[in-house]
DNA sequence: GCTAGAGCTTGACGCTACGTCAAGGTCAAG
DNA sequence: CTTGACCTTGACGTAGCGTCAAGCTCTAGC
């Protein structure tokens, strides 16, 4: 199979002098230059290309995107590592949409504004220097290991204390509770315990302790984002108690 | 309250240049200017600065945004059309993901790669001519009036429904069942045809039907991504299940 | 065989949103 | 009274293409 750049740019949803220019900078040559000068492009190239656009969405330069690009030959290897990079996009969305509520309630409240906390997700920048910086270490052989590394008693174990979490906070929502009362505080304490015992999350990885406040913040948004969710705790009034006392947990305790 | 250029640079990720930049096109002027010169802002800047950062962050142009700025001055509800381009956003980054991973498995499996589906969820031109187009027409009104209009049979109902349904995924995860198995499919299609029944999906909202692949797709990720819901689902293997089980229906039925 | 139209080519210049010096005033601390 | 951090206004540089311009190529229809 082969595909002239048009047809190529439409798929990739891309132009085709975006095309040409990366065959100029030796980004991306075409795999076939016909007779007459025309480029084609096979499979190859459309994995290439995508794995280009990605990290050009993350926010990489076309030098820095050569680098990564010519660093890692292994393709499976390198995406696994751009769907790190994507959840942690997808992290910093989230923490972007809390501060955007955040100050939507402020204003409507007239509130005294938290400046720094209406700007959390709001630094696209991290990357540029991370992503060339930390391309070497390997620390990527988590996976789900943690999981399938769980005997049956251990996984029933946790299985059962995820669905008691679950049950009470729908037990709190359905009372009527306020998201700062005693009792929701009290089960987002359990939460961001339970949390923190799952690999993966920023405190318990990293070790960086500032960044659980924006995960799990996050996390909450997600919550109510997610119709899924929401309805399993009692439609979007339930999700949004959860989401904020969480929040309010995190602003008091983290 | 009153912020200097470096201190307000600092607390939005930005840099001063930038800054200095928006007061020269006239996007973000200081609230005061000292005899010095020296350039001085309030929190009304920094609401300002927030969606003007924001909209930068969706793909607009400086011009694009001064426009909506100018036609908007409720931030109120002007922020609130921003989360639900953020939503958006949340949306097609799922879609992403779900892209990488069918490459990587694709490859994997040393499989014909499908041209198209590789590259869903990375064009990210969609706004700029849409933004300025809709936004005046506020169909921006439907909020969480759904859930709220609902009586209480209704919502027991409902909430019964969706339970049933989550348990149903459980113990057909947990039978090992595959995700192209026939129990696996049907489950697959109630969660379609429940989630139709909820505003705000594109199927009923919209009624552009294409749209539902890619959210049904980018469900699924959001289930493998957020730890809450995968414990839920006995672990990461659970919410891939699910996750697999809608890939395969949408591929096949939608 | 001729022509129209869509698609391809290589330049070359333009543009946006800043980065990056340069050259110099301002201000609090010691 | 100096040091160093922070501010100012120019002014030029740069990345990643967009956008013509001028011309070659291929397919389709008459």
């Amino acid at each position: 199979m082969e595909w002239s750049v048009q047809q190529i740019a439409r798929i990739a949803g891309t132009t085709s002098r975006t095309l040409r220019h990366y065959d100029d900078v030796g980004l991306l040559k075409p795999s076939r230059t016909g007779d007459n000068g025309y480029r084609f492009y096979n499979q190859a190239s459309l994995v290439r290309l995508q794995r280009i656009l990605l990290l050009r969405d993350l926010g990489l330069g076309l030098p820095a995107i050569a680098e990564v690009l010519g660093h890692e030959p292994d393709a499976v290897k390198a995406l696994g590592r751009h769907l790190d990079w994507l959840r942690q996009e997808q992290d910093r969305l989230a923490r972007q949409v809390a501060s955007v509520r955040q100050t939507i309630e402020a204003l409507k409240e007239g509130e005294q504004i938290m400046a720094e906390k209406m700007f959390d997700g709001f630094d696209h920048t991290q990357y540029k220097d991370e992503v060339e910086e930390r391309w070497g270490k390997d620390a990527y052989a988590q996976g789900d290991s943690w999981w399938r590394g769980m005997g049956p008693a251990e996984k029933d174990a946790w299985k059962q204390r995820s669905r008691q979490l679950g049950s009470d906070w729908i037990a709190a929502a359905e009372s009527g509770a306020a998201a700062d009362s005693a009792e929701a505080q009290e089960l987002a304490r359990r939460q961001v315990e339970w949390l923190t015992g799952i690999p993966g999350t920023p405190a318990s990885a990293t070790g960086r302790e500032g960044d659980l406040k924006g995960y799990v913040t996050g996390l909450g948004e997600m919550y109510v984002a997610d119709p899924r969710f929401a309805a399993n705790y009692g439609g979007e009034a339930g999700a949004a108690f959860v989401r904020d006392a969480l929040r309010i947990y995190v602003a008091k305790n983290l």
